[in-house]
DNA sequence: CATTTTTGATAGTAATACTATTATTTTTGT
DNA sequence: ACAAAAATAATAGTATTACTATCAAAAATG
């Protein structure tokens, strides 16, 4: 079982999966961007370590930072995929809700259908790395190539959900951009500032978090 | 009135505030960083707008990354007093959490004792750049010299407040950098990303959002 | 198997993030 | 008021980064 996973065109010159040196360029990159961090991450390290050249991967993507956006709409194509499993044939609304939460907020569990390799590199670098992806004075432009139109459309469906279960709650997308977000925050605070947050990674608390908002603030 | 804000002295190799060039650095610094956005922001740059050298600056700071960290931790200074202030003379633990988060999740307001210039412009460095300064490899060295103080200790001490109102709620300090993080988000989103939230620069809803997560999830 | 496309090898450029050196100015302690 | 110390300006220089350009060799394709 193979899924393709839609990642907005606009991120790269040439598609990486449609090439040998294409794919390894990811495989190899994913794990160099873990490795290293954004900032110490370059192509030219990258090109080293899968014997190719500079020259090759600026044939693929315009920039590391298109790269890092790469792989950040990836992972929210995965996402997507996952939602799609966790509400199909779920018809009370606030259980499709409860599903949500738990894919939105909990970690890649590799006994799930259609898990890959990548899924869990990939949130590892969502969870170090995505604040610099967004937060750029290229924001708009970005917004405009539809760049976040992944994220954007999982918040706007998670909050429609929310919209049916309690229609008189004034913030479903705040709720939801909120958890989502957090949920990454409190795992990286888990590692590197503890005193921050009651969750740790052997106690991981941020998925019965996130379920204890949701009851709370939502009237049904 | 002149409140001297501490900053921690790891921060920076000679104290800005001791001389009027480092008072230049810093005034015309967080300017320029607000202008050009972190990545874009120089010494080379700043030193011309000052009319003065690179040299002069890295004798001051170290390079721009911890340039940074020193207006963010400014910043938290500035909350420490502000919550200080907020919670003088009030008796219920209620009212000062109340008071807290408002000081935590609002906007700077000019008409309060004490207001710096600076105030306004470090809180929009805070929500721009702050994913930049905390998300990076050197974090746990910096953490080791003590640099998230300021931070680790609001969060716990308002922490302390929600355990003294609800002993029984298991995620205190969870829910306090929640409100935090979340706060600067969702304004950074109400300005780029309007889809995601429910709060808007005209129409803000960041305080009255996280006053009903408070409401709703104690209780007392 | 001829043609187009992709890659490799190499070189080069402008900008960045610094460090070093020395002369000049400013501050300070007495 | 003046000598000594400290801070700054002016300038130069280095290694690295983030690219762009050129051209030949290899691979894919029709």
């Amino acid at each position: 079982m193979n899924i393709s996973i839609q990642v907005s065109a606009t991120l790269y010159l040439k598609d990486p999966t449609s090439s040998e040196i294409g794919l390894k360029i990811l495989t190899e990159g994913i794990q160099l961007m873990q490795d290293l961090g954004f900032e110490s991450f370059t192509f030219k390290k990258l090109a080293q370590n899968i014997q190719s050249t500079e020259a090759t991967i600026y044939r693929y993507f315009e920039n590391k930072h298109y790269f890092l956006l790469y792989l950040i709409n990836w992972y929210w194509g995965i996402i997507s995929y996952r939602l799609l499993l966790a509400t199909a044939n779920v018809t009370e609304a606030r259980q499709q809700l409860t599903n949500s939460i738990e894919v939105l907020t909990g970690l890649p569990d590799a006994s799930h259908p259609g898990y890959m390799e990548e899924e869990m590199q990939l949130k590892q670098i969502v969870i170090q790395e995505s604040g610099k992806a967004l937060h750029t004075k290229m924001v708009d432009d970005e917004n405009q190539n539809g760049i976040y139109l992944n994220y954007k459309s999982i918040v706007s469906s998670v909050a429609e959900l929310v919209k049916t279960i309690d229609p008189s709650f004034p913030y479903p997308e705040m709720l939801i951009s909120n958890l989502i977000e957090n949920a990454n925050h409190q795992r990286f605070f888990s590692v590197h500032l503890p005193r921050l947050t009651n969750t740790s990674p052997e106690q991981d608390a941020v998925v019965a978090f996130s379920h204890l908002i949701i009851q709370k603030v939502l009237q049904s």
